[in-house]
DNA sequence: TCCCTCCATCGACATCCGTCGATTTATCCG
DNA sequence: CGGATAAATCGACGGATGTCGATGGAGGGA
């Protein structure tokens, strides 16, 4: 099981990253999401993606913009998949990549120190 | 100088990650943060940070909860402070640390893809 | 059936990164 | 001055990570 989808544990106790210390765990939780957004090339291809028609895009027609192999291509699109980030689903042989309604909020509320009523 | 604040690329452009495919260099940018964020200990000693009393806490404050090397703890800490999400003011013979004011809401501020009116 | 396209996986390689103990630097106090 | 405390830096080491070419496997079309 790969799966560690966002993190929730620190925002269902509706603690940001600033409010309180966190626990180890929940400090690993969060580690893992920065980490698929702390590369150049991940932070481009979710954004390739999410401006691409209709919101999603398969492996050809970004592997040509981010000037990388097939092969990283899909690497790192996987580990976006993993963080929860983008989502994949398979038409015909093409893979179409879209991101997560809500996945990169989620991510941007844990970091708002300024909570808004 | 290894100085590379907060990226006000993205953000100087009013785009989110979400918004424009991100050119290499805004990538660039955006990942150098997220990196800083991408280690347990870094999130956690961050979290430590800004809920210590007064804001702020030194080195030996915070050595003992997070369970490192206090060589480690100054280097992530020097890695937080070079990211632009750390300060450090020297008084005496302690290093007070402290949250970059605004800094965690910058981030978040790109990460959000629903554009607050 | 045969082949072509699209993509995931594999194996390998170089580099980066987290961690530590030891040392150095800086500051304060007697 | 001399000792003690706080923290930065150094050097080293092991493990993680980004990248690629090559391979494999699944679909679709002629």
């Amino acid at each position: 099981m790969t799966s560690s989808p966002l993190p929730t544990t620190a925002s269902a106790c509706g603690g940001t990253l600033a409010s309180t210390p966190l626990e180890r765990e929940e400090a690993v939780d969060l580690a893992r999401t920065f980490k698929a957004l702390a590369d150049p090339s991940r932070v481009r291809l979710l954004s390739l993606v999410a401006a691409h028609e209709g919101g999603e895009a398969c492996v050809c027609d970004i592997t040509g913009p981010v000037g990388l192999s097939q092969a990283t291509v899909s690497h790192h699109l996987k580990v976006l998949v993993e963080a929860g980030l983008l989502s994949r689903e398979q038409r015909g042989t093409w893979a179409f990549y879209s991101v997560v309604p809500g996945a990169l909020d989620r991510v941007a509320d844990l970091l708002r120190t300024t909570t808004p009523t």
